[in-house]
DNA sequence: GCTTCAATATACAGATCGGTATAGTGTTGG
DNA sequence: CCAACACTATACCGATCTGTATATTGAAGC
């Protein structure tokens, strides 16, 4: 049960390595529709040639984009979940590589939340990728939480855990993911 | 302490009414920067000349599309808050508004965080609707709280409101603004 | 009655968009 | 040696983008 797998067919080279880099940054930071190829091309320091030999259309670039995004996540998740912990600590261990990942990877929330809000299409190839990574974190909380005794708080956490990643990207109030953790905590030592 | 009352000095004939319907509709499914001026104002019904003489940019037609869903959402919540009743059913209000609210008016999530995502500039003049929004649905949390002497839930009926919208808007899983309601009444009885 | 103004219709400007075409360079592996 | 291939450089295509220009109509208010 790992990352859906999707198309993603395409020749990572170094050029493909750079444009992928710079897209990614530049659609998380302005948006997607608000950055055009050939400002990638130019701040991955390629033609615009070279990009669609590999990537083919803008489309395909998004989608790369967002299942990049989306893999590494899991990795790094992954890096942080150790299975020998109990899993109240590991529900805790996701809130604190939340707070890591948007440490290194700059803070303006959710880039899946945030590329959801330019596809309207549900048939765009990107929206698999979006939704998959949802649905697979709601199944991560509710595997979590049922080791942990405490079930039916699956969807509690995916909400407490959703909505600190948006109040972080827009900087309503200080550490809002911190904040999330600790209301976890609290939940999960009242089934104790 | 009502709305920002930002810039907002345009003459609303009926047409500008219309082209503001159709902004907004389309702002709202399909993103801003993947909606075209031209489209807009055929789908109002009126020509691009009226459409620049209303408004006078794009820009500026965003920002009144963001400042009609705030003072809207406001009124909505408004007429919800009934400040004869206690201050926890007036927060579980807020959750059945946000319900109402979504069945009424679509269900792509919050309209101020997808606008938040296609704006990097914090300069943009619709930057402070954005965040005066969710600053003032906090600072009404708080005192809502306070009043209900659960002063420190209200960061957690915040992200749990923000994560329902983010999850009904990407439809993960059945009803979570009702989910979300469920928590906050739950996290509220124990306080009694 | 004449100005004011919201609105129409249409055409166009300049920039940028995603994407393609053509020609050539340098490296690598059979 | 040479074919394959990743890559550069540059120029171009048609479409779409935001925004403007020109000329006209119809209704309301002093």
């Amino acid at each position: 049960m790992g990352t859906t797998e999707g198309p993603r067919r395409i020749t990572m080279t170094p050029a493909a390595r750079r444009v992928l880099e710079a897209a990614g940054r530049l659609f998380y930071e302005r948006g997607i529709h608000a950055v055009g190829v050939d400002l990638i091309a130019a701040e991955a320091g390629v033609t615009k040639k070279t990009l669609y030999d590999r990537f083919g259309a803008k489309e395909q670039l998004v989608v790369e984009y967002l299942a990049d995004r989306d893999e590494r996540w899991r990795a790094f998740l992954a890096e942080r979940l150790d299975p020998a912990r109990p899993a109240r600590e590991r529900i805790l261990a996701v809130f604190d590589a939340s707070h890591a990942w948007s440490v290194r990877h700059g803070s303006k929330g959710c880039s899946m939340v945030n590329a959801h809000a330019e596809i309207d299409d549900p048939s765009h190839p990107a929206h698999p990728i979006i939704v998959g990574q949802k649905r697979w974190m709601l199944g991560l909380f509710t595997e979590l939480a049922q080791e942990a005794g405490a079930g039916r708080l699956a969807g509690t956490l995916m909400l407490l855990h959703e909505g600190a990643l948006v109040a972080h990207g827009l900087k309503i109030f200080a550490d809002p993911i911190g904040h999330a953790r600790e209301q976890a905590r609290a939940l999960l030592a009242q089934v104790s």
